[in-house]
DNA sequence: TTCATAGTTTGGAATAGTTCTAATTATCAC
DNA sequence: GTGATAATTAGAACTATTCCAAACTATGAA
């Protein structure tokens, strides 16, 4: 089974448990976010949607974007003004924005960070999620 | 020395040190965030602005929200789409989004919590600040 | 004090990103 | 296939922010 084929899968499965269809437009929306994991805007996976969907809508990317996140597949991430950046990688990770490039990194955390993050919370305070940003410089060897 | 008036002495300091003018604008807005801490939008900040300078303008908020986030007097923070909240809190600390409330609390973090953070960057990235910001919901006793 | 200069404020226009709306089209269950 | 429901579409509307040019203000030099 080829990993686009799992990802179609996964993706059918996942929309199928709220409830919803599998159009090709959330599709192929999906897979431009797995293909690239660059943390696109909506209007750049506009534009690479299209050389597949040439006819697809900017409403619509809006859309299945909001669909996948929805569905939890896929995570919304603001960090700054600007528009909102698109993330397949559902593994828990922080995210590095390289302040030269405007670049996007993933950092994958060990398991007890997140633990220990959690637990500075006093009491009353219940987080369902925490997200973790660095800002800062990236040297080459961070490819 | 009222805290007032340090506040506008150290708002005066910190505007000086980058070669800019403490202007009644800039201290008024300045003010506002001191005296109510709760992450207002610039469009927030404008209203409470006006009661004391009525002729302010919007624009002119903006500009003084800016000045003051380049002098480190203020942070700007984005966790969402939606406007810009900004935050006169320069101790290190976090953010807990309450999803029911909206309410954006300050959570202050033990002095050894960021360089943990830090310490999950591999090599080649090079951070100057970190962003925790937790999302769930608070209960009536967390104030 | 007076002037020149640079810094600041202002209102409105312009822009960017996103959401909304109403009409059309596709899909699923029967 | 038919009807009900869900999804897509184009464009209008909207929100937050930035830009702009003009007017204003403070400051330092003469």
């Amino acid at each position: 089974m080829s990993s686009a084929t799992l990802n179609a899968d996964t993706l059918a499965q996942k929309l199928a448990d709220s409830g919803l269809r599998a159009t090709p437009q959330r599709e192929v929306v999906y897979n431009v976010l797995i293909k690239k994991r660059d943390h696109p805007t909506a209007d750049e996976v506009f534009a690479r949607v299209k050389s597949e969907l040439p006819t697809i809508s900017l409403a619509t990317v809006y859309n299945c974007l909001e669909t996948l996140v929805q569905c939890d597949l896929v995570r919304a991430v603001n960090f700054e003004r600007g528009p909102t950046r698109y993330c397949p990688n559902l593994r828990p990770h922080a995210h590095f924005h390289d302040e030269q490039t405007g670049k996007t990194h993933d950092i994958d955390l060990p398991p007890t960070l997140l633990e220990t993050v959690h637990s500075v919370l006093p009491r009353g305070f219940d987080a369902s999620s925490v997200e973790i940003i660095f800002r800062g410089k990236a040297t080459k060897s961070a490819h």
